[in-house]
DNA sequence: AAGTGGTCTAGACCACAAC
DNA sequence: TTGTGGTCTAGACCACTTA
């Protein structure tokens, strides 16, 4: 018996798509042929079909909107925002972000108390554990198109003998201010991941099927590279780059 | 009526499972109960139960093995990796890359010939079209427990009234040596995009499912800012980040 | 009303892994 | 041999959109 060489019928229908959509025979923005069309076109259920736009969708290819259709994507175009990553000082001591967006907070920020987890308090160098100031927030710019989620973590041990022993610091950017003014020297050095959403996350950020989370830890450190705060954001991978300066 | 509150069964069997992945009453690396268990369990049929797998595996949740079961992934783990991006210049005038890594060839690189598409020519400031000597290879280190797909890009009109009219220049990073060697001061910026890999890009990085892809732009750039090479690197999501000094 | 995608049933048979 | 996930059929009914 020769080897089987045969692909199952939901990739080749698969294949048979996305070939389609990267080399223009389904432009972005138009429908696919509806689910019963390519049932019989291929000799098909519709449920193999539907198995094979199931892989689609969670690549990102495809988009379907109940009642209209299954539309394709744009496969690889050039992301339609660029945000440089860096942290200036004005003249007048301020920190600001390199890339200039003016956040609003979609909901009120909260600030609770957290305990280190393993992870953080490693960038942190501090023991698991330990309280840290923590502000929560759903950021959103540009009428809501712009959208990230905004953790700051300061921890317990930076604000000792500080003011802030009786009063919550503020939440980042203020917060570099105000830690530059205990007198510290700040540089910063980000951590970038990568992976799919959680439900909750793909909804806070309106991220479509198959869209990936860009993830950046941003450790606020000292001249003797003592780390003072942590910042976590979770950025939408689909229409972003960050840029870098090396 | 009251507004219908119910989500489809399979999505409560996909949060059912979720939850218990991030709670850890399913530890990474065990095996979730049997399609055949959850479906008893819930009370429906199998493509029922098999439709909330599919959901967790595209986030990359839970890796089906074939006659073995399906398994929990580690969900938010520290990835393994950290690879900080940059590049150096040695005393004897090489540069290197500031992680260190040895790359080997999987296979020979592929040497041609390519006209530059609009979103590379525009990164690199030449006509849309302009032609670019392009190397294409596949990278692995450690074993081959590393990978990374590299292409490095050059016009042209860089190499204009250079030796390398004559001969093909070398594959970064020997090329940063040999365009510093013609007179330029180097310096360079990343841009940083994520997305689901296509099939081909999934199996060269040994991706597994609802893991996404980080690609990475490096523009080498003259003290005028004159774009003169390009690089593109596809790496692995899910057991790696990138760290970037701002 | 017609067309689209969304959910679900109740099976069947296959391929692979472990015992 | 048994248990696992992989593929596929042939329907049914629902929810939503557009005309």
């Amino acid at each position: 018996m020769p080897p089987k060489n045969t692909q199952p019928k939901y990739r080749q229908i698969a294949d048979y798509l996305r070939e389609g959509i990267l080399d223009g025979t389904f432009p972005a923005g138009q429908p696919l042929p509806s689910e019963d069309a390519l049932a019989k076109q291929f000799g098909v259920t519709r449920p193999t079909v539907r198995q094979g736009l199931t892989e689609l969708r969670a690549s990102g290819l495809v988009e379907a909107i109940m009642g209209r259709g299954t539309f394709a994507r744009s496969p690889h175009g050039r992301p339609s925002l660029t945000r440089p990553r860096g942290v200036r000082r004005t003249s007048d001591g301020q920190y600001v972000e390199a890339d200039g967006i003016r956040w609003t907070d979609a909901e009120p920020p909260v600030a609770t108390r957290t305990d280190a987890p393993l992870a953080l308090a490693d960038l942190l160098r501090i023991p698991p554990g330990e309280p840290m100031f923590t502000y929560d927030a759903l950021q959103t710019a540009d009428q809501g198109r712009l959208r990230q989620l905004h953790r700051t973590y300061v921890p317990f041990s930076v604000l000792i003998d500080t003011k802030y022993e009786e009063e919550a610091p503020p939440p980042a950017p203020e917060l570099y201010t105000a830690l530059a003014d205990l007198g510290h020297e700040l540089h910063f050095t980000e951590y970038v991941r990568t992976r799919m959403p959680l439900p909750d996350q793909a909804q806070a950020l309106r991220l479509a099927d198959g869209v990936p989370l860009m993830h950046v830890l941003r450790v606020t450190l000292t001249e003797a590279e003592r780390p003072l705060a942590l910042e976590e954001f979770h950025l939408p991978g689909g229409e972003l780059e960050l840029s870098f300066r090396l």
